[in-house]
DNA sequence: CGGTCTCTTGACGGAGTTCAAAGCTAGTGG
DNA sequence: CCACTAGCTTTGAACTCCGTCAAGAGACCG
């Protein structure tokens, strides 16, 4: 909770007072490795904030059966479909557990609410909305731009503490390469 | 200026007297062909609106010269760089008119002090922001999950309009595919 | 008409996929 | 403490989708 009120205020300011009523909105949850958040078809009932863990969002692709991943999110990240979430609708992905993850989460009647309650919020959420969509403009324009070793490496330098806790496969889907590609790549770059 | 407001009154409810003051924010703009509504490395001093015409937000890829498309909007249509606009930073991306287009505009600190006048505006925003946002989000996964002509057919069944606009060199780097290999889809199935 | 812009066509090559099998690694239970 | 399994990564060989280059054919516009 601490470091979900540190990464607000980094953002906007609250009052001790707006502090203590936010804690109250949220709740904590657990989530087992492979246990999911969200199903392809079921409404995104809850905002999600990672306190400690890993989640995957994909959906499958219905000729092969693949997990094509959206994203792969870890601690201090929100995981939420957020299409799903505001406008009440079903979802066309899933997020699952990677690793046992614990949440925070809050209702979206709730959070309506908060947002009433703490009019700064308004603010926050704007700001992570606009930060995540610059970050998927930029995917989409650095998928077509980049072949694969230089999207690879990027993700890399981009998301370091990521890479280090899930396994290559997913990294692999999420950039739209096959796992055994960026085998080829790891080895073919050893020597450095 | 009518259509942007019957785009708004899609969504949220404005009165008559909101409607008033709503208009003396906005101002005319034109485009001619080829004129640049926001090169990289400016700043997005204004949230623009296409009135009429068509509009391209790209990138140059360093390597080869080539641009490498963002999105194409079209009439009825919001075309500005959120990231940049809403934190007022230099943008990494060029905003060109493909055809003479006509703008509606407003400047970063009037679009404020709208939203302070007529707050449903808030709302009516962060719907726009989502849907995007939903689409992007779909972008990505579809990129990953389809083939060149699957991608190809796809795009003209949603966005026909666009298409009839537009050379299809333009949708051709949309969608991450050479312009040749279109031209090889389309003679494959010419039959049909 | 002549020039510019766009689309098409052909030949070739390369980046990346697919499939199947084998090699690792870490956790688990006996 | 070892053996076994399950999950992940690596490797090889064949294949394919698609890009690149270069040239030509239309189409549009003054």
């Amino acid at each position: 909770m601490e470091t979900l009120i540190k990464n607000i205020l980094q953002h906007v300011r609250l009052s001790p007072e707006e502090i203590v009523i936010f804690k109250n909105f949220w709740t904590e949850k657990t989530l087992e490795k492979g246990e999911f958040l969200l199903r392809n078809g079921e409404t995104c009932r809850y905002d999600s904030y990672i306190v400690s863990g890993v989640l995957k969002a994909f959906c499958i692709n219905s000729e092969n059966g693949n997990e094509e991943i959206l994203f792969l999110a870890i601690d201090d990240w929100w995981a939420t479909d957020i299409s799903s979430f505001s406008k009440q609708k079903a979802s066309i992905y899933n997020i699952q557990a990677v690793e046992k993850t614990n949440l925070l989460q809050i209702g979206h009647q709730s959070f309506q609410k908060m947002l009433q309650e703490i009019p700064s919020l308004e603010r926050y959420f704007r700001i992570i909305l606009e930060s995540y969509l610059g970050t998927l403009e930029k995917r989409i324009v650095f998928n077509n731009m980049y072949k694969a070793e230089q999207k690879y490496y990027d993700f890399l330098d981009t998301y370091p503490d990521i890479v280090s806790r899930v396994p290559q496969y997913l990294i692999a889907s999420y950039l739209g390469i096959s796992a055994e590609f960026i085998s080829r790549i790891r080895k073919k770059n050893k020597s450095s």
